[in-house]
DNA sequence: CGTTTGGTTGAATCATAAC
DNA sequence: CGTTATGATTCAACCAAAC
């Protein structure tokens, strides 16, 4: 899986995890060989004194060192070396994803334009089930925003629109993304139980980033790998990784983390290009939020089968496209309703689709 | 309607529209005066040509001078300067709201947090109806940023918890809003048919603004009034308003606006508040009035018991002092709320004592 | 085995009046 | 001003245990 590319003197480390200070090593690599750069860097939070739930139980903050600056003067120090040494690896084309709550998000996004970065959107992750406000004194903290920019003014950066289209009902991707955070079995545990990570994001989030904005093949680099989620979705995509982190316990979680990943196979990996493909149902946020995966294959009544793609559209032995439009060639039928007609495993029975579609829909009416 | 308060030498013109330069006014007017401030300056959207739609109509663009800046660097000496104006203006316990776009917004944001106010929260406006994206280069650019901030950290800024959660079904209000933008009849017109502002925010949104975050009689000034949206809800909702606008057309509009508006009843204009606004009640009292007698046994949801003797505080087995005191002991709790722990009984049912507060409050309003 | 219930938790700048 | 005491406050998701 490790390889390198040779951009003159220097190799450039693929798909490893890098130990040490993001800046320093950011210098250290070669220039104009990167073609997105995903980073999550420490937010600032500033965080007062304890905070305890209505039920008395302590909130367990983000009180990490790595999470403490001394000064806004001292975090947008910290913000400029680190956006120039990421914007110098990055390719003329390149484009860089930044995220960040209301601590430090406006540090970053200023200083992003005066570095001469481009913005292209803000976006904002519109969190489905975010910690409430406990004490009733502000807002519920319900989001956070994320900074979509290419390395120049006029770059030609790559943006994928029909994939992301098909990701949302045929209807053209929004600036807000409603999205879980991570829980559950995604969320990785130290082997004492514990999370692993404060601030682990859902893979479902980079997956519409990376899928969105680069091609199959590049090189995407994590300059604040944490517990490697880039590294993992872009294995799973098929693009070439590269990430920093300073913590050995974190690098350590992320490698075996990426071990375990496959990847995607190719067919699943190819996004649609054609403007026909409009699905009129989200059956790409299934594949999003990993109800189901890429190379899945899905099954009809009658034993035809399909195999899900990673922008949710199907592929079959001779037929791609939406999940009515590959029913239908099946079926040698004008129409299908491919919700009712394709069904997926669970537990060795045969369950429709339309299941997945009514817990994604449960979710949404929450909003 | 038009009215003034004196602040020493200099009154405060309450209910009008200022012509000038919001700068300038705002350097006139008294300091530590305005309850609120509601800002919507110019983006400086720097776009860069005729924008056209599929059907080659052209889109009618934000292009009036006053949304032109030369650089980054003069929109943030503006920003500087009418943001320290605006602090300048504003009481203690003041708060400011301002509202962009990723073109400004983070700039506008890195100064509030360099002027030393503090960001309370930031909130998102999505949009249900945004413009399309109409080239496919990029995410529909679906949402508004505003950020609310308190003059100072520490400040007891107003925020009417209870008003919002109602407003939002029962639930605490989150910090994504999804809002029509402003069309239709609320759209202003000029003598021409034309749209009078090209960006006039809808009423919802400072519906929500004015209502969550002042209480009724408040002055909410607005140093971009436009068409004065924010005077008009400010208004309806029974606060004061000040504007400032510099251009006459603007202001000729906003004025015959917000001279149609009607105040709100008092009854419409009360929101729902806190226990916390209550008056508060001695725990002595109940026992003071009779309504629980020296002796008798109280009982926690969970079993445990207590006595109440004749000053008021509790006894139980190895501890005795307030309600709250005796509770958090016995759930080994670094805090309980004694008025809903405790229960007595009455007609073989467990009732909490907050039920006889509530009566004790009820008697005291009659007076 | 399916369903219900109870417990836990998540990037959080999370109190205030009285003394 | 600092200290002490009162007392207000939560939503969605997931998981394990109970039924």
């Amino acid at each position: 899986m490790t390889k390198t590319k040779d951009r003159g003197a220097v190799a450039l480390p693929l798909n490893t995890i890098i130990d040490g200070d993001c800046i320093e090593v950011m210098r250290s690599l070669p220039e104009a060989s990167v073609d997105l750069i995903f980073a999550d860097p420490p937010y600032n939070l500033q965080l007062r004194g304890d905070l305890h739930r209505p039920d008395n139980s302590l909130v367990d903050a983000v009180d990490d060192a790595w999470d403490q600056f001394s000064s806004f003067e001292a975090y947008d120090r910290f913000t400029r070396d680190w956006l120039s040494a990421a914007k110098r690896l990055l390719k003329p084309n390149g484009a860089i994803w930044v995220i960040g709550s209301y601590h430090n998000v406006f540090r970053m996004g200023a200083e992003l334009q005066n570095q001469g970065f481009w913005i292209l959107n803000d976006v904002v992750w519109r969190k489905s089930n975010p910690m409430p406000n406990f004490r009733g004194k502000r807002l519920t903290n319900a989001h956070e925003t994320l900074i979509w920019a290419s390395r120049d003014e006029g770059a030609k950066y790559t943006f994928n629109y029909e994939a992301l289209k098909a990701l949302n009902e045929g209807i053209q991707m929004r600036s807000d993304w409603v999205l879980p955070i991570c829980t559950g079995h995604e969320r990785l545990k130290d082997d004492a139980g514990d999370k692993a990570h404060p601030t682990q994001k859902p893979e479902s989030l980079l997956h519409r980033v990376i899928l969105g904005t680069t091609n199959a093949g590049d090189v995407v680099l994590d300059p604040f790998f944490g517990t490697g989620t880039t590294g993992a979705v872009a294995k799973m995509l098929g693009r070439e990784y590269i990430g920093i982190e300073r913590e050995e316990a974190y690098r350590k979680v992320a490698k075996k983390r990426i071990e375990n990943v496959r990847k995607f196979d190719s067919d699943s990996i190819a996004v649609s290009t054609s403007k026909r493909a409009e699905p009129r149902v989200a059956f790409g946020v299934l594949v999003e939020r990993g109800m189901l995966r890429p190379g899945e294959m899905l099954v009809s009544p009658r034993g035809k089968t399909a195999k899900v793609r990673a922008d949710g559209t199907l592929i079959g032995d001779d037929v791609k496209g939406s999940i009515h439009q590959v029913g239908a060639h099946l079926e040698g039928a004008p129409s299908c309703n491919g919700w009712t007609y394709w069904h997926f495993k669970r537990d060795g029975k045969q369950v429709p689709i339309d299941l997945l579609r009514q817990q994604v829909r449960a979710e949404m009416r929450e909003n």
